[in-house]
DNA sequence: GGAATAGTGTCTGTGAGACAATATAAT
DNA sequence: ATTATATTGTCTCACAGACACTATTCC
């Protein structure tokens, strides 16, 4: 192969390249209100910002300063934009095995007045047990949880409005229309659960109806009944566990029921 | 806000930056073969690559010589990678009103031998009357249609066998969890063409049985029946006709029948 | 009339959704 | 016993899927 010969010839320099290339997450979380015992929970969707600090690091005034803003930091020649969404998550959280997906690219001219820079935009997924172990250490005071209905009120840094309001939708859809919901829960959870983490972005009478939903989730394909083991957490009574099973679902919007 | 005073003090050049940035298109089109008067067309999902030339324009060896490829290039510094996709698209067809989404960025370490070059990949689709047009014009030779079945066989550039593999997994789902499909078809279509457009996906026996898609058409919210207007061009009977509703549809994979 | 596609009549089985009743265990 | 959640019994209605039949129009 002559790539060789092609690469000498090669000018990198031809093209105006862009000024910085980051990768930004935004970090959700259900937190379960009033969480008494023997109930099923109440959950609420939260999203993790982060304010800016005034000065950076090294006391220059910050960009953006004071302002809410999805974490993120510029990647590295040496790693995906997804590794570092990965890398700074997991850094942060001390949690691994962080659900993450890339779902968007925000790249309008003007958006950082910087430079050209561009975002790889992620949504990741993290327990809320998070939060608690966050919260208790040094620095907590720039970092708090807002629920998805008044996220978008706040006044938020470059272009992260628009970045959590996509995020907002796709991770609606990716709850009700694959298993992600998974990743909110523990391995074995009980419907009332499920129906829980469903019902913060859905008010599908389905999905809201209690006898309807326990005995739909048996009939599920990439559900599983978790034999021989109960839990009484939700309820006095002993009640059963699901698992997922590992699966693509694709069902087709032409063949349901409306 | 003091926005300004910070920006003085920020300095670009203190991180490493992309050496590029480009914006790559998967185009799709479905071919119709044997199309015979009054007969349902019988389709295939196709994709579009172009064959590297041995010489760059300036007569330079080219990269990746020889390789079939998906059409794209460098993003201007005044324009998004989605405008990018567009306009060099828009450009290259003479179609204007191409259905592009973005799916994925492709940014991993030397994936691109010229350096750290991030693609911002998209798919899009156009009409089958463009491959005519097409054909018939000067340089037709470089560029060529594939079946997504045979494209993954091909000796591909870069990593463009992952980013291909990823489109079609991702125009698979949004025909059939989205109303994505409308592009394929004229504005006003009939049961057996759509049906035909979502066969090229998938082996549902609810939408490959004729009768059941027949009525199921009718009771579908985002479509609808145009009243008054009929059309020879499946069958000797005249046909109704029926047209995409505007509508976000999601589906709870929780509420379907399985 | 023959052929091919579109569309309907009808039956059956399954399951969704509603309502009511029962089960369970902490208090 | 009370109470709250989980679960099942049962009924009704709608519809999916199958099969057979009818409709239409070009040849």
């Amino acid at each position: 192969m002559s790539n060789k010969q092609a690469l000498k010839q090669y000018d990198i320099k031809k093209y105006r390249t862009p000024d910085g290339y980051t990768s930004d997450i935004c970090v959700f979380t259900i937190i379960s209100e009033k969480n008494e015992a023997y109930k099923p929970p109440t959950m609420d969707l939260m999203i993790m910002l982060i304010k800016r600090a005034a000065l950076d690091s090294e006391g220059n005034m910050n960009i953006e300063a004071n302002k809410w803003a999805i974490p993120g930091g510029f990647v590295q020649d040496n790693e995906t934009g997804f590794q570092a969404a990965k890398r700074e998550l997991e850094e942060e959280t001390n949690i691994s095995g962080i659900h993450i997906k890339q779902f968007g690219v925000y790249d309008k001219p003007g958006r950082d007045p910087r430079g050209w820079i561009i975002s790889n935009a992620h949504y990741a997924i993290v327990p809320d047990t998070y939060l608690s172990l966050r919260k208790a250490q040094d620095d907590a005071a720039d970092i708090e949880l807002f629920s998805i209905k008044e996220v978008l009120n706040l006044n938020l840094a470059f272009d992260h409005k628009q970045i959590i309001a996509d995020a907002i939708q796709v991770i609606t859809n990716d709850l009700l229309q694959t298993t992600v919901a998974k990743n909110f829960l523990p391995e074995n959870f009980t419907y009332s659960e499920l129906q829980a983490v469903l019902k913060t972005v859905t008010n599908d009478p389905a999905i809201l109806s209690d006898q309807s939903f326990s005995r739909k989730i048996k009939s599920l394909p990439f559900i599983q009944e978790v034999q021989g083991k109960t839990t009484t957490r939700t309820s006095k009574r002993a009640t059963k566990l699901y698992r997922f099973i590992e699966m693509d679902v694709i069902k087709p919007i032409y063949t349901a029921r409306y």
